[in-house]
DNA sequence: GTCAGTTCCTTGCATAACAATGAACTAAGG
DNA sequence: CCTTAGTTCATTGTTATGCAAGGAACTGAC
């Protein structure tokens, strides 16, 4: 098996998945703490297709909000399925972080 | 500044690099360390684009020598460019490594 | 009804990962 | 000399993420 290739693009969206896993926040507030956790140029074009993606597969619980100068807000949670996906992304981070690791510290990638 | 956004998908190119980094190396070698470091799945479809896009931009010294059985090997290794090349990939890796600890072990991303 | 502010969404481009395919070089056998 | 087999090198095309840019929709103020 090794690591899913994949997972070298799914950071963001493992991030963002994470952020969710107990709380129930709109676009704005996601952008806010991706930005303040180090993710400096996060943006909303990355956020949005995300979010579609993300919902079409069953990951989330949404919430709609009237707002009192804007459309309302459209706020997300985990569901079932998306902790199983955030489960699933957890794992393969840490199996990414440990070949890396290996790499990088000490036996140059020898056998 | 914040994270690269283009490490998400330069992983293997790092650590293709890191390979690279004091010895020479031909392809059929390069696939065979990566796969025993945990990267299974690693393909030559993945690595030839991958050598010729580092080639092109001077990542590399190059030996060609001659095969029993083939077209003359390829052999690889870093010049000082891709030495650079590695050193920002290794600061940008530990950056991002450490967004993800900080989310998610413990204060899961509140400011 | 128009304007400003905020939120939501779509479109299009760049690039890495990867499968699939083919070209090039050598040695061996007919 | 031609073909075949084995190995290495390279190209093409598809898919998906990241992201910039621009647009649509809803609200309150004037």
């Amino acid at each position: 098996m090794g690591i899913d290739a994949q997972l070298n693009k799914g950071v963001l969206e493992g991030c963002v998945l994470k952020l969710l896993e107990r709380e129930f926040l709109f676009s704005g507030e996601i952008v806010e703490r991706m930005r303040a956790n180090g993710f400096a140029d996060f943006s909303e074009g990355t956020l949005y297709p995300m979010l579609l993606r993300l919902e079409k597969e069953g990951c989330f619980e949404i919430k709609r909000v009237p707002s009192p100068n804007s459309p309302p807000k459209k706020y997300y949670k985990l569901s079932a399925a998306g902790r199983k996906r955030l489960e699933i992304f957890t794992r393969q981070w840490r199996a990414l972080a440990q070949c890396i690791g290996n790499l990088f510290s000490g036996e140059d990638g020898n056998a």
